[in-house]
RNA sequence: GCCGCUAUGGUGUAAGUGGUUAACACGCAGGCCUCUCAAGCCUGAGAGUGCGGGUUCAAGCCCCGCUAGCGGCACCA
């Protein structure tokens, strides 16, 4: 394959959310299979819907998803003059014509059309205007767009290399604008100038412009241009088989950020949305053999539907598979956010914060349990959860003594570790003639608030004496 | 309304050139392990491939029709 040079090119006209994302990523992922070029030009071309903050918006989910672009971000709203000269050209070789008609006026004919469930058409009122006429109303200043001229008969016809050979016939098409009285580009022109000028290999977007694509091929042909290898992914819906939308929930990528997800696995998922390696048994998938598998072939023709409870899942699996030093990152970051963090963890205490990290992620799903279920290691204010009082607690009256006499013992155990607190536990559950698991769940919602931790002597020791013996008094005290 | 695309358990996907009881993963139910919960392991329920025809000895794979969903039809992208 020559040079592989693809592009995201979204419309700042809202956040970067998870079809925008998915997009992203095939083309990212293909770039980066075929050591191609990876793009990224901002389609600001709509004055009224676009701004700034959205485009800091997108690059933000950009770079969180760590998606990279070695060209841009072009901005288009920055090539006006070029779009404008192209589409001149093409009323110069007679691909094109002034339309002085009133966008207002049209409007209204359309939505009549549409209210009486009648095909409208633009009728190409300026297409026939003579030479003359023309010129007379550019002489008095009649503002005026530039339609395409689109064959009357005939059809266009190009090879998607996902959904084959599409059709259609060129009566079915209506002269589109191409430049807008304003002198703003249409999408239609600035997209094809754009991917041609920046010599697009493979035009990988949503299907939702499938529809489109021949509109644009006769433009390339109009401009003498090599049409792009397309290829349209299928798009995402919400699980009623809707369109995903705010009523979903989650639709910005960095919402999955501030829920915890690690950008490696919401990559994997993402990855799984229109895609399959063809092997439906290896889900699990690092970015490192996402590039290495993808493929143009495997992506399906199907809408994909997004399966929260598989991205957490799918979230979960890579927070166990990766290890606590490449999580450090991650989990610093949230309880830097929650005012948990201090900076003896980076130091003489990261021996024991990354076997904490250890501890926990074999039970988390996303980023935020390491500062919730966590947070019992990382500081004395922690939550009670009342069901787990009632059910380990309460459970008999011997539950106090035994809970103080354990302090005591624990206060002089020496060494204090995994081995001998359990010696130490289990010597008295013995003695006492109670069941150890007693002691256990009674300790461990002592010692954290919950009826579910990691292995209760792996929680005794990285809670610490000092602060075992303290919880274990404070809480008896508490019970009657 | 017109044009286009799609259709395999609840969800995501498999099932080279048509060939036995449609596979895997998530989820769900139950069990083992066990100090709880996860993880792991075992077992199970769940689709006869949108519907109806056709071709064929044989169809999820091919053909036709229908239905549904989605997308497009803008001086939005």
């Amino acid at each position: 394959m020559s040079h592989v040079r693809v592009r995201f090119a979204p419309s700042p006209t809202g956040y970067l959310h998870v079809g925008g994302a998915r997009t992203a990523l095939f083309n990212w992922l293909f770039a980066r299979k075929h050591e191609g070029t990876f793009i990224l030009r901002i389609e600001d071309t709509d004055l009224e819907r676009s701004s700034p903050e959205m485009i800091e918006g997108i690059i933000e989910g950009l770079r969180w998803l760590g998606l990279d672009w070695d060209e841009g971000p072009y901005l288009q709203s920055e090539r006006l003059a070029f779009y404008r000269a192209r589409a001149e050209e093409l009323v110069a070789s007679g691909w094109a014509y002034y339309c002085f008609c009133d966008p207002e006026e049209l409007a209204v004919k359309r939505q009549q059309a549409l209210a009486e469930k009648r095909t409208w058409k633009y009728e190409g009122t300026c297409r026939r205007l003579s030479a003359g006429e023309v010129a007379r109303r550019i002489a008095a200043g009649h503002p005026r767009a530039i339609r395409f001229k689109v064959p009357e008969e005939g059809v266009t016809r190009f090879a998607d290399r996902v959904y084959g050979e599409i059709e259609v016939r060129n009566e079915s098409l209506e002269d589109f604008v191409l430049l807008r009285s304003d002198g703003y580009p249409t999408y239609h022109l600035s997209v094809v100038v754009d991917d041609a000028d920046m010599r697009i290999s493979h035009v990988i977007r949503g299907a939702d412009h499938l529809s489109n694509t021949p509109k644009q091929i006769l433009l390339y042909r109009a401009f003498g241009w090599e049409p792009p290898i397309f290829a349209h992914a299928p798009l995402i819906l919400g699980p009623d088989r809707q369109r995903l939308s705010k009523r979903h929930g989650a639709m910005s990528v960095t919402a999955y950020r501030d829920m915890g997800f690690l950008p490696e696995a919401m990559r994997n998922f993402l990855a799984l949305l229109g895609w399959s390696p063809g092997d439906p048994s290896r889900e699990i998938l690092r970015t490192s053999e996402l590039i290495e598998l993808f493929s143009l072939e495997g992506i399906s023709r199907a809408n994909a539907i997004f399966n929260f409870e598989k991205a957490l899942w799918m979230n979960a699996e890579h927070l166990r598979a990766m290890s606590a030093t490449e999580l450090f990152p991650f989990v610093r970051a949230e309880l830097e956010k929650e005012g948990l963090w201090r900076e003896e963890y980076a130091q003489d205490r990261q021996d024991w914060f990354l076997w904490v990290v250890d501890l926990l992620k074999v039970r988390a799903r996303t980023l935020r349990d390491f500062v919730t279920s966590g947070r019992p290691y990382f500081s004395d204010d922690f939550p009670m959860d009342p069901e787990a009082i009632q059910k380990n607690l309460r459970t008999s009256s011997a539950v106090k003594g035994l809970l103080l006499e354990l302090a005591d013992r624990f206060e002089r155990l020496e060494p204090f570790d995994l081995q001998t607190t359990e010696q130490v536990l289990r010597g008295l559950a013995e003695e006492r003639g109670v069941k150890a698991g007693v002691i256990i769940n009674a300790v461990r919602t002592a010692l954290t608030g919950s009826a579910v931790t990691p292995g209760i002597f792996d929680v005794i020791v990285a809670i610490g004496r000092e602060r075992t013996v303290r919880r274990l008094r404070h809480v008896a005290a508490a019970l009657c």
